[in-house]
Order: C-alpha cells, then sequence, then structure tokens
DNA sequence: AGGACGCCCTGTTCGC
DNA sequence: TGCGAACAGGGCGTCC
C-alpha cells in the first residue's frame, strides 16, 4: 500500500481523527518496529502529550507532539493507521496502540513488521539523515529535469530511489511510466525535452489523482494501469497483452505497445 | 554510481 | 482440490 498517495491519505486521517487529544497511554505490542527507541522510552515522551499537527515526506509520515518533539512513521509495505472507540476490538497485526484520554485509540498496524516507528527531533534532521530527496510532489521542474540528466540508470529506478525523490515506488513508477508513454529501461539523462516535461506532468497528476481517490483503487480512473497489473492482463489503452520485466528487484507492469520507445 | 542479490516478515496467489 | 513455492505497493546492506 504505502507510497506516497497512501502516506498522504493516513496523514489526512489521523489530521481529522487523533489531533489535540491527551494521550493516555502508548501501548508497544510489537516493540521490534520501535527504532531507536523503547516501548517505555516512547511512552514517558508521549504520555500526558498530544499530536499537535502533521508532515509528510515522501513515504514518511512526522507527527508533532506539543513542543516534545516527533514521531515519524514508514508503513512498509502493509502498514496502515486505524482510529476506533476503546470498546471495540483491537484490529488484527496491531504493533502500536495510541489511547487518549477521550475513549479512541490510534493503532498502527503492520501485518509484515516492515514498517518502522521512531522519534526525532525535527523532521529535517531526519531527511538530512537519511539522505531524502525532495518530496514527489514539492520538487519543482527545473530541479526534476536537473535529476534526470545526471542520473545513469534506468528512469523507473530513478523514480523509486527515495535518495532522489521521494515518495514514488513500484505501483506509482509504473503508472507514471505507462501514462507517459515512457519505457521503464529508458535511462533517466536520455530522456528528451519533450518526455522529461511529460514525465514530470504525469508525475504530479497521478500522484494528485491517486490523493483524491484516497488512495484507494476501487476509485482510481479505470484505464490506469494500476488496475490491471496481474499476469495476462490486457493494456487498459491499446488492448495490447500486458507485459513484465524485473526492475529494481521489483515487477515492473507495462505495455509492449504504448510504451515501446526503447 | 548503479545494478543484482539476499534478507527482514507473513499473508496471498500461483502453478503443478 | 490441495499443497508447497513464489510473490508482494519497502528498504537496507553487501558485493561487483
Amino acid at each position: 500500500m504505502p507510497e506516497l498517495p497512501d502516506v498522504e491519505t493516513f496523514k489526512r486521517y489521523l489530521d481529522s481523527t487523533s489531533l489535540k487529544q491527551a494521550i493516555q497511554r502508548v501501548h508497544a505490542l510489537q516493540p521490534a518496529i520501535l527504532k531507536d527507541t523503547s516501548a517505555q522510552g516512547l511512552g514517558r515522551k508521549l504520555k500526558g502529550h498530544r499530536f499537535e499537527r502533521t508532515r509528510r515526506h515522501g513515504k514518511y509520515l512526522f507527527v508533532s507532539l506539543n513542543k516534545n518533539g516527533w514521531i515519524v512513521m514508514h508503513f512498509g509495505m502493509t502498514g496502515r493507521l486505524k482510529y476506533f472507540k476503546d470498546s471495540e476490538n483491537v484490529p488484527e497485526y496491531t504493533n502500536l496502540l495510541f489511547e487518549f484520554k477521550n475513549g479512541f485509540r490510534l493503532a498502527y498496524i503492520a501485518p509484515r513488521k516492515l514498517g518502522m516507528v521512531s522519534m526525532v527531533e525535527e523532521p529535517e534532521h531526519f531527511i538530512h539523515d537519511r539522505r531524502l530527496g525532495p518530496d514527489a510532489l514539492s520538487i519543482g521542474y527545473k530541479h526534476f529535469r536537473e535529476l534526470a540528466g545526471k542520473r545513469r540508470g534506468n528512469v523507473k529506478s530513478w523514480l523509486m530511489d527515495q535518495k532522489s525523490i521521494a515518495g514514488i515506488g513500484n505501483i506509482y513508477s509504473d503508472e507514471i511510466l505507462f501514462q507517459a508513454g515512457i519505457n521503464s529501461g529508458r535511462m533517466a539523462s536520455n530522456l528528451s525535452g519533450p518526455e522529461t516535461e511529460k514525465l514530470f506532468g504525469k508525475m504530479r497528476e497521478v500522484l494528485r489523482t491517486a490523493i483524491k481517490a484516497k488512495a484507494d483503487p476501487a476509485r482510481m480512473p479505470a484505464r490506469w494501469l494500476l488496475l490491471h497489473r496481474k499476469k495476462g492482463k490486457n493494456c487498459p489503452r491499446c488492448g495490447v497483452t500486458l507485459m513484465t520485466a524485473s526492475v529494481s528487484g521489483r515487477t515492473a507492469y507495462y505495455c509492449p505497445k504504448c510504451q515501446a520507445n526503447h
């Protein structure tokens, strides 16, 4: 799930449910997901405080505590959030539970435990330490073009490299390249001016549209590749059978006809 | 620098 | 239909 549109959706969800409420207790059901902190450390830091505001950078979500630093969350491949009344059952695979005084709780759920939760003084420090690139929805065209120009590898790996541009993963890089009509094997620095411009435009359009759809595939346009990435399925634009390729250790789906420009 | 791996986990899908 | 193998929307470390 969690690429930029998903994490932005989690952010808005947290904003609309969990801000400004006194935190009573933090329960780490899977302490292994905590990085550079412990259940005790987290509890001490959070207890009696409130979530003040949120920030997102790429696939990371930051939540500020009133004058007590920030929590940073990453959702791995299967993470999500769920806000619920404390009379309801704790969701399966809950790794971390924030309990508010108002009788509600916020669960950080991650069946595969590939995510992480940590604490940082400032999001900027974290972004710097991790060497994250600019957020995919914040970067301007000029900077985008410069980065493409000096990237020697294929364009899909570049889009997915969080140290270059933050927020895009396997699914959305495929979608962006499909809609831009560019083959994922193209070397980033060999893209023409118009191709780079189109790629940039499609990157923004795809991400923004996905956010509007709350990152829910069922709400996304039928002609998106996203809904057809399954073995043997056909291109929603031209009908040709979709192909797969291994790029950066992940499976890329593409249309051999719409993205024929090797 | 960039690509190919293996690995971390565990539920789901694939293929015989 | 059933079962083990391969895969999955991420990221890190190692080797080349």
